[in-house]
DNA sequence: GTGTTGACCACAG
DNA sequence: GCTGTGGCCAACA
């Protein structure tokens, strides 16, 4: 697999989460077969923030954080939680229980 | 070809 | 809760 299809397939996996469910950087990591490569994951998501139609807002980190979204600054946060919560996902003090919406890739 | 940088993770204090 | 550390991997300079 070139490191081309890797962010491809990140984008990929990234579309079929349905609405209202979220996955982790480290499940779209694992189910491409590198179980470690989370943080390779998050730097593809980055350089596409859309692509053109990628809700990679139902993305989060493994411990429930909400993770980056834009420059990762405050504006960028808020604005990702905001999307989930349109999508009926609770978010409290930019965290969710991720039990409660994980969506097994 | 070699650093450096992160939308990360896990574990230790 | 917090910070620090070591590890990971693709993108970038």
């Amino acid at each position: 697999m070139s490191m081309k299809e890797f962010s491809h397939r990140v984008l990929n996996a990234c579309s079929r989460i349905p609405k209202g469910k979220v996955t982790t950087y480290v499940e779209i990591a694992r189910s491409l077969g590198k179980p470690k490569a989370s943080r390779a994951v998050g730097q593809a998501l980055k350089r596409n923030p859309d692509a053109p139609r990628i809700p990679c807002h139902r993305v989060v980190k493994s411990d429930g954080g909400v993770g980056g979204y834009g420059g990762a600054d405050k504006k960028g946060i808020e604005k990702k939680i905001r999307l989930l919560r349109k999508e009926n996902v609770v978010v409290d003090k930019r965290k969710i229980e991720i039990k409660n919406y994980f969506y097994r890739l």
